[in-house]
DNA sequence: CAATAGTTGACTAAAATACTCAGATATGGG
DNA sequence: CCCATATCTGAGTATTTTAGTCAACTATTG
């Protein structure tokens, strides 16, 4: 299990579209605005999460992605292993310093470590995350935020 | 918490470090050998932890490092810590998708898990990480390699 | 057909990582 | 005192990863 900005994205997205997912497909230029992350190096996630199954997209106007499961059978570390490369396992677990062919002196201590992380990270689902009041909260703001900047461009959500 | 190599490689050297703390000082030259590491870099690691106070040092010919505390009161989290540089923490919980000026949807998430990490390396220490059947396998046979590396060159050990 | 929105692949600037190299300093034994 | 052994230190660097951009294409709706 890896833990990169890429795999913190890709979660802050798909918390995004689970918070918005009884409003119809959510395109990503939405999901750009609210969460600040650029349009094209979403298009690029979402590639990996649909190929995942994680979402389903809809092509043309008033399309967009919607998730692929109930947000309960959605877990971070699903959404992680989605789109970060499948490590090459065959070194010291996910990591490199294994020693020449055998073990490293610590290699049981990463493979723990890692499996803690993982544990911990499957536990938490979008569901989860969703009934946070810390998370209602900054969802709320950024939703403020959408409906007064369309106001201003006399651009309707309909 | 960060989680890098370097972080590992020190862990690796100041456990190979533990292993043999009741021979008197230990070289990087030996610890570079046993555990594959090249010596510059462990030489930019000892740094580290020497200010940390982790270890101590004797110079010239005999000379080596020591553990500078007890194998109980060392932690892997205070060997990662040490060599890691401190990271700038008015982000997001040392890592960098917060949004503008407040908290990006999953920060709360990011900042538990980055606690869970800290406690799992915090409660291991290189006392119980001796102790483990598999790491003493593998000492075993590292230093038969050093044994026999130095029978062949005819260099004593003393 | 025109606007919207996903799809794909190639490319890249910048930063971090994981080192190497050269040289200086200290110490113990002969 | 000299030399071999070690630690010490700072500068430099090759490689990899990150976090994107850009361009072109396809599908869908009104």
């Amino acid at each position: 299990m890896r833990l990169t900005t890429k795999g913190r994205y890709a979660v802050t997205a798909m918390l995004d579209l689970a918070l918005h997912d009884d409003e119809g497909p959510i395109s990503l230029a939405d999901i750009s605005f609210r969460q600040g992350i650029s349009l094209s190096y979403l298009e690029q996630l979402f590639s990996r999460l649909r190929k995942h199954g994680l979402v389903a997209s809809a092509r043309g106007p008033g399309g967009g992605y919607r998730l692929g499961h109930s947000v309960d059978d959605l877990s971070v570390a699903h959404i992680i292993n989605a789109v970060d490369e499948p490590v090459d396992a065959t070194r010291c677990g996910g990591t490199q310093n294994c020693q020449d062919d055998q073990r490293c002196l610590t290699h049981d201590l990463w493979d723990d470590l890692s499996q803690e992380i993982y544990r911990f990270l499957d536990r938490t689902t979008l569901g989860l995350l969703v009934q946070r009041r810390r998370v209602r909260e900054v969802s709320r703001r950024q939703d403020q935020a959408i409906v007064h900047m369309r106001l201003q461009q006399n651009v309707g959500t309909s």
